[in-house]
DNA sequence: CGGTATCCACGACGATACTG
DNA sequence: CAGTATCGTCGTGGATACCG
């Protein structure tokens, strides 16, 4: 379960996460679909989820450079809690509410 | 989404919760369950979980003080939550090794 | 475009000692 | 039994400026 936690671990790492959900983005569309978030904590996020295994980066050659991330096997593996984090959301705000 | 995530924060929150899901546990309980846990952290996560009205605390009269800690229905509602991190955490161990 | 560099703030966590 | 007090450490995050 910490394995979980760890891959989650942290407000933004779960939002680059869903993000890529939907297929490779580059960092600037990352930037894009996350405001308020600095290129330096967008930076620490990827690396971190590079470093775990659940995101890959791939250059192109040539300029301006052109960078793309994807979610791998493992990544994909997220959908799942994913959608039980939003599910268990929105039934703790109806409860509230 | 965020409210979900702001419930399981954190390494130890998770913890706490899932330990009462088996039921209400007094504050020496829980600390058995949860060895290198401090009293300090456990105070801190416990307050936080009965700030997010996910738990509730009843402390009995006389002494010595009895004080028992369990779920809200807003707590119980984080359970499918916690079995998909389960769930997923194994994926995930499965996928690397 | 895709980052680094620097500095700072805050919360989570930990250890030890003490209290109603 | 169930905490509080104090202090220190570390990771995450935010702001601004700069670089290949």
């Amino acid at each position: 379960m910490e394995v979980a936690l760890a891959a989650i671990s942290g407000r933004w790492a779960t939002l680059v996460v869903r993000d890529l959900m939907h297929g490779p983005k580059s960092f600037s569309a990352l930037r894009a679909g996350l405001p308020s978030l600095s290129a330096k904590v967008l930076t620490e996020r990827l690396e971190s989820l590079v470093a775990q295994g659940l995101v890959s980066c791939h250059r192109s050659p040539g300029f301006p450079v052109r960078t793309t991330y994807s979610l791998t096997a493992a990544g994909l593996l997220l959908r799942p809690l994913l959608v039980q984090l939003y599910r268990t959301g929105e039934a703790l705000l109806a409860e509230r509410g």
